[in-house]
RNA sequence: GGGCGUAUAGCUCAGCGGUAGAGCACCUCCCUUACAAGGAGGUGGUCGGGGGUUCGAUCCCCUCUGCGCCCACCA
């Protein structure tokens, strides 16, 4: 045996034969607590971070979202990258595979006011003698300072994340856990707020008061990519606005409770309807505001009346118009999604002051409803509103639409706004290699799709604090112009609780002072440098050396736009690279009807269920079947296919390693000509499932040993186990003995990837050492009988399964014997079978005549007669 | 509306310019001394429709249709 350059050297003194050890009766239940156990304790899968580069195969693995909750497409696409790095490993390669969990953001926020009962307020202080009821009431959650808040969310968090790690364990993940990182952690904390202020001194990240989409729900700001659209039921609303003589102007909206904050009125510049109008004013219903009538080539002129009513902010294309058009702000939806208790100024005239009273703190729903019986009394509203279905902005966690609200927030340059920047990460992503290579489309499709820089902000508590504050000037008015960074040696701050140099806390919030920044960082901006934060980046130069840019990263396609295409901005802007040269694209496990699981349809399936029902090598096996980028539906009975191979491999195992003990490796006993074709069959299985696995086609890989391993329990054992297990079989035997040993133990390690929990086991019977840091097998492992063709294999193969199936077309036992056989069929299949003679002549019970005849045929054909029984 | 993928046996999927394969399911048989959560054998498809290229197409090209995903569409 060849150990990986990162095993431990074997003990040379040690010349002790090992014993062989076969359970009796051997089982899969138990293997995954026996071995994760022992594969923990034994560190069987460290990093060996001694290892140049080009021995190093390093990994990006998704950090799961510890709060949520996993389904089994993050089982299969966790397993997709455990396959490459376990190969890699026996490969020779020093897997640097650390596993980081999420568990920032939103998701934790919502699930600690969940699980206690509470609720964050900023601006309580800090009780430190705060504890959680012991039975929360989710009606009535308890107010807790931001300090309070923060402190439950890592403490759930760590109970997540036992689970977590737990499960991954037992899924058989080769994980080196010492790798291990969280976004929240102060890893992670140091590294954000590092790249922050690089990417703020390049000028790539900046500080903008600009109208975002806002969750009025979860009152924070929602980036691009985290946006998903719903249908909507709304209504077309005609209503009448009014030329100085009177006249109507009849436009079409959707949202009547936007006509206060109506800014002019806009049509396509060719309509001829309207272009007499351009430059005119109009008035307001209800209201009575004057506002101009303008041209601009996005408005249709065939959708609605042709005219459309530019408000700030109703939609994305009033965000164009009021920049294009340099239209004022008239905001009257505030943040928390309710029009707003003061009146806007634009509305002090008497008639409109007294129109905006009745809207005053209602939502946009209850403010809709006003309005129109407002618009249907002053007449303005023109027939009935048409009910319509639309699809509407939704933040992908949130269950209000989107509004839109011009507000302070940090961006990050991503080419959103830059033709220059946008070419240059397609040109990363071209750097990539994709598999399969058309999730590249995804990739592009998305980079020049973007209609803005990439938003980090939120304005939430759990999460990186932006390491920033502002002066204030001799008012208390913020200087946002010239924000106070720290240096990166003090870093990780909190600008909540640390004042910035050169100031001290007494001057927080005082005129001369400063304030911290209050934003935190979206989890997107942490998860965004998972490259770095696990690859010791500034803080390991040597470890970071040895891992960055990666060799490969794993996930599931959703997630291109956000976590993939965010590290690649990261990675372009900070160590110009891409940050992995492969990226392995995983399909969606869809339920039986292939549609798409999720938690809120209740058609997810529970990975734990199914572990502990088939057991962690059939899930693997039902993963490793699913082929990059395609979807596949989950499926019961295909798990049982994988537990029946992993049963086979026990029970083929204890047979083989049973008859012929632990010695018998030795490949120059290889003799017979049936047992060189064996081997040579199992020299092109193990070139092509290399080349396979090479390429990322795992599952090419497993098909091909898996096919091997059939035929090697169904017609090889059978064939050669009277001879090989024969008291006094001399050469005869002991060339069988040495084939069934080196086939079966060269096929462990191939399967060893795909079932590490019964390989070995298995191993652990007759061999040192794990299964796990053997090297992959290569022709070497076969001996001169690798050069050996297959075909005489398969001849004799052909004439077994045609004695058989004249056993079963007689409806005999395989056990019934056979006076006389002639087996035909054209010569050279005729003359390999023949090789095996005496092979066939015991396995097949033929106690007469076995004839072999060459015949014009293509193929083996059996002719046989039963001998007479006794009764 | 744009992009990408996909369509092969009842199901899940391979395949390939030379008139189709696997596993599951199904049927039949065998309780055989590695394995009954087993073993052996078998039934089953005009490769989504229509054109074209070719001596020949499931495979290449065009087109239509179905399905899935992403994006756009919010007046």
């Amino acid at each position: 045996m060849t150990e990986t350059p990162n095993a431990p050297a074997p003990d040379e003194t040690s010349t002790d034969q090992r014993a062989v050890v076969v359970p009796e009766k051997p089982a899969l239940e138990g293997l995954e607590a026996t071995w994760s156990a022992r594969w923990k304790a034994d560190d069987t899968y460290a990093f060996d971070r001694t290892q140049p580069r080009e021995n190093v195969y390093s990994i990006d693995t998704p950090p799961p979202t510890v709060s949520g909750s996993l389904h089994v497409g993050h089982v299969f696409s966790y397993t997709h990258t455990d396959l490459i790095a376990r190969f890699q490993r026996m490969r020779g390669k020093s897997v640097f595979y650390p596993m980081g969990w999420d568990d920032n953001g939103l998701p934790t926020e919502r699930r600690v006011q969940n699980y206690y009962g509470v609720r964050c307020d900023p601006s309580l202080p800090y009780d430190p003698d705060f504890t959680p009821p012991e039975k929360p009431d989710p009606k009535k959650q308890i107010s807790i300072s931001r300090p309070n808040f923060v402190e439950l969310c890592e403490e759930l968090v760590e109970q997540d994340e036992e689970i977590f790690e737990s499960l991954w364990r037992t899924l058989g993940l080769s994980v080196d856990w010492k790798q291990h990182y969280t976004t929240i952690g102060p890893k992670a904390q140091r590294a954000s707020q590092r790249a922050f202020l690089r990417n703020f001194a390049r000028g790539e990240a900046y500080l903008q008061e600009a109208p975002t989409l806002w969750d009025v729900t979860f009152q924070t700001a929602v980036a691009q990519a985290e946006l998903e659209s719903r249908e909507y039921a709304g209504a077309y609303h005609r209503v009448a606005f009014h030329r100085p003589d009177g006249s109507p102007v009849h436009i079409e909206t959707t949202r009547p409770e936007l006509i206060p904050s109506v800014v002019a009125l806009i049509a396509h510049p060719d309509d001829e309807r309207y272009r007499p109008l351009f430059g005119t004013t109009v008035t307001s219903p209800v209201f009575g505001v004057e506002i101009p009538v303008l041209a601009h080539p996005l408005a249709e002129m065939d959708k609605g009346a042709g005219i459309a009513m530019c408000c700030t902010f109703g939609d994305l294309t009033d965000v164009t118009w009021w920049r294009e058009l340099q239209l004022p702000v008239r905001t009257v939806i505030g943040r928390d999604g309710r029009m707003t208790r003061e009146t806007p100024e634009w509305l002090a005239g008497e008639q409109a002051a007294a129109a905006y009273e009745d809207l005053k703190g209602k939502t946009s729903f209850s403010a809709r409803e006003a309005m129109v019986a407002k618009l249907r009394a002053s007449g303005d509203l023109d027939g009935e509103p048409k009910p319509t279905q639309r699809m509407t902005n939704f933040y992908e966690k949130g269950d209000k639409p989107l509004e839109i609200v011009a507000t302070r927030q940090w961006y990050i340059r991503n080419g959103g706004r830059d033709a220059g920047v946008r070419a240059e990460m397609v040109e990363r992503g071209a750097e990539v290699e994709w598999i399969p290579g058309h999730m590249k489309h995804r990739y592009d499709n998305w980079v020049n799709g973007l209609n803005g820089d990439w938003l980090i902000s939120r304005q939430r508590f759990f999460g990186i604090p932006f390491p920033v504050w502002y002066p204030l000037d001799d008012e208390g008015e913020p200087d946002y112009a010239h924000p106070l960074m720290p240096s990166e040696a003090e870093l990780p701050v909190d600008p909540s609780t640390d004042a910035p140099s050169g100031y001290s806390e007494d001057q927080r919030g005082k005129p001369g002072g400063f304030i911290g920044d209050p934003d935190i960082m979206d989890t997107w901006a942490t998860s965004s440098l998972t490259p770095q934060i696990a690859g010791g980046w500034e803080e390991d130069d040597d470890l970071f050396a040895r891992v960055f840019p990666m060799d490969l990263c794993t996930h599931a396609h959703d997630i291109i736009r956000t976590w993939l295409f965010s590290r690649v901005v990261r990675a372009h802007f900070e160590n110009h690279a891409a940050p992995w040269s492969h990226a392995l694209i995983s399909g969606f496990i869809v339920d039986p009807d292939r549609k798409k699981m999720s938690k809120s349809k209740g058609n997810a399936v529970v990975p734990s269920a199914v572990l502990d029902k088939y057991g962690a090598d059939a899930v693997r096996w039902r993963a490793a079947m699913a082929r990059p980028g395609l979807d596949s539906p989950f499926d019961e009975t295909q798990m049982k296919v994988g537990r029946r191979l992993a049963m086979k491999v026990l029970n083929a195992s204890k047979f083989v390693i049973g008859g012929v003990g632990a010695t018998q490796l030795n490949a120059f006993e290889v003799s017979e000509p049936i047992d060189c074709a064996l081997l040579g069959g199992l020299a092109n299985v193990v070139t092509k499932a290399t080349e396979a696995f090479e390429a990322y086609d795992y599952t090419t890989a497993l098909e091909t040993v898996e096919k091997f391993f059939w035929a090697f329990c169904d017609d090889y054992l059978e064939l050669v186990k009277e001879r090989a297990y024969a008291e006094d079989g001399g050469q005869a035997t002991a060339s069988a003995r040495a084939t069934l040993a080196i086939a079966l133990q060269v096929q462990l390690r191939l399967l060893a990837p795909f079932l590490p929990y019964v390989t070995e086991e298995v191993w652990s019977w007759w061999q040192e050492g794990s299964i796990h840091r053997a090297a992959w097998p290569t022709e070497l492992d076969l001996g001169s009988a690798a050069a050996a063709s297959p075909a005489t294999l398969e001849a004799v193969a052909s004439a077994l399964i045609g004695i058989r199936g004249a056993k079963s077309q007689a409806k005999v036992s395989m056990r019934a014997e056979l006076s006389k056989v002639e087996i035909s069929g054209p010569e050279n299949l005729v003359r390999g079978a023949e090789l095996a003679a005496a092979d066939l002549r015991r396995s097949g019970k033929i106690t007469g005549d076995l004839v072999f005849t060459v015949t014009d045929g293509s193929e083996i054909s059996v002719a046989a007669e039963l001998a007479p029984t006794e009764d």
